[in-house]
DNA sequence: CATGAATGAGTGTTCATTCAT
DNA sequence: GATGAATGAACACTCATTCAT
């Protein structure tokens, strides 16, 4: 019987993972010391080097973290049958997650994730199925729909899946680079595009 | 009378901007040493030092050449009278330089200054400008447009810009990290986008 | 009364002893960690720290229990009132260890120890004694064997001792770098040596 | 035309060389850290990197500069015709250093090179040729001579060698360890050794 | 001017040892 | 007692920058 559970290791890993976060978000993820995160965690050398082996390790756990958060949430959006509503919901989502100020911090380390990944295997594939996984899943969704001729007929579903997707990381470079961009106008036109992909009935209201 | 002609030291600085370039597109802004570009350059670290006073004039002044390039092909484009005409110059010319082989280089340093940005002022300076200058631009066009009838007129001009924008720095993403990625399909997902926004004659065609 | 008994004690401490040995064997006294020697014995840090206080008590430990062995086996060998039997009981124990595969993990430490103590104020004289200890035991049988003539007289016992502690000292290492180094044609030569050194009726036959 | 010669050079790596000796001597091969060999060559770190790959290359360059240095002199004293007189020469070169005080760092030095062998391939390979050529070199003289008749036909050439060689090793060893040991008496001891190993009129006199 | 050897502060990481549980 | 998570000083090594030649 271990004395030492699982639930304290995984709050361990946390805590560290958390001020790592904190840290790169500050300073980056190079001008960050592994004696920054050292004392954001309020832990030794040691202690963080027994939960993960380097600061590459850390920096792919917080990805890792960062993908698997992401794709939960946006396979819970695909879940629902209906193409408008599931957009509607994955447009919700990222717009919450997008005002969310807690979140700040994790798009910032992401963007930095985005660039690293060019010179980085692992990351670059972390990276890729991040885009990848939810391009799938809204190009499957929007085939179904434009076979069902709810969608126009002359684009590919898998284009324009990567330009929904292509739109939000554009946009969370913008928001990263200017606090005071303001949201809701964008998200106007993001459903307005949304509507323009949608034909028929759904499209008339 | 200078024995260095301006010339010469113009050839000097951009020898030495394209070595830098191709070494931070190689291995990334942090992992290039100042050795490595010495030596990529052909030239010797204080013949580097006696153009560039530190390593970061070097990353700055790359993005600094990027956004001027940029700048200028913009303001070009944006000097159509016509808006759906300025509209397609501009998209002629993202996409040629999306195509360009050459421009793969710069690219993938684009996206590192886009995250050095975030924790480097005057890289951040930089990178607004690159998104402001075109933005205005563009939603000036737009606006002109939206009076005349030719926009929707439930869309705010500014927000179209950024959602324009940020369509490309998403496209910029998904490529560099994926070179596999087909450029058409995305284009006329981007072109139909484009007509979207039009109304009027303009978009009978 | 002590619950835990003298004789779990030191199976405790032989258990440690073993565990380091074959670490050090393996990996050499310093790229050894007390990590690994904690998880060869199959105990914790602070178990072993109860009963060895440093690193650094436990190579002396191990030093000792060397020097210990073969201090009690040359000492028996010694007893031999007559010269030529007392070296033939010595060249059979030496040749004997060296033939043990089991003692092969000690020989390996041992001459790590042999390096160790030339910084080792501690183990340095734990191995002079390792070499006076049988150097005069030797040295007073030769002497001895001298004056009655059965040794040339011509040679230091003290000399003598010295070349025959360095002759097996010199074979250890030789042996420890290639394992494929053949004992018997050795075992001639020191044979010849011995029978050299002996003179008159004992050389006969 | 390099502004640095070769001169300069080999000089600047004699000079770390020299310092890591005299620290590796001092305090051994493990306790010395960099910044001991630094200061001691009066050097900066990157100056000594500049040089030297890593501390183990040190070793390993000190390891082979020693083995150069004795190949050359074995491979000198080799080419004696005369058995006796080869003989005579090498024992004379090895007592000759084995009295040489600058060389006592060196020997120092060798002895944790031989343990440090056990679990370094590197090293190891020095060692084992460090054994191997002098021996073959050995043994090839004693074949011929003991053909010839001047040597004792029931000794295996190479076993003789090694037994040399041995006596070598663990006569440096001891002197090591206890400045005090006398050299002469055993130096008595190795000449009437190799006498015994000589037959006929040669080891008459 | 140009060179590139030299600098040295700073980095990520290790590991013998401790001590709260 | 026994545990093993935690400590933190110490280590090998790097690299942007300088400056004597």
């Amino acid at each position: 019987m271990p004395k030492v559970t699982q639930a304290h290791v995984d709050a361990r890993r946390t805590q560290i993972l958390d001020a790592a976060r904190a840290c790169f978000a500050r300073r980056g993820l190079h001008s960050t010391t592994m004696q920054d995160v050292i004392q954001e965690a309020g832990l030794s050398a040691g202690a963080i080097y027994s939960y993960f082996s380097s600061k590459d390790e850390l920096i792919e756990a917080i990805g890792s973290a960062r993908h698997a958060r992401e794709q939960s949430a946006i396979a819970n959006a695909g879940r629902k049958a209906d193409v408008r509503q599931a957009l509607e919901e994955l447009s919700r989502y990222f717009f919450a997650a997008l005002q969310d100020k807690n979140e700040r911090e994790g798009r910032r380390v992401g963007i930095q994730l985005w660039a690293e990944a060019l010179t980085n295997e692992r990351l670059l594939s972390l990276v890729r199925r991040g885009v990848d996984e939810p391009r799938k899943m809204l190009a499957a969704l929007l085939r179904t729909a434009q076979r069902a001729g709810h969608v126009r007929a002359d684009l590919q579903p898998d284009a324009l899946a990567r330009a929904l997707i292509a739109l939000f990381h554009g946009f969370v470079l913008q928001q990263a680079w200017d606090k005071s961009v303001q949201l809701e106008p964008f998200r106007a036109v993001v459903d307005a595009a949304l509507n323009a992909i949608l034909l028929g009935p759904l499209n008339e209201r």
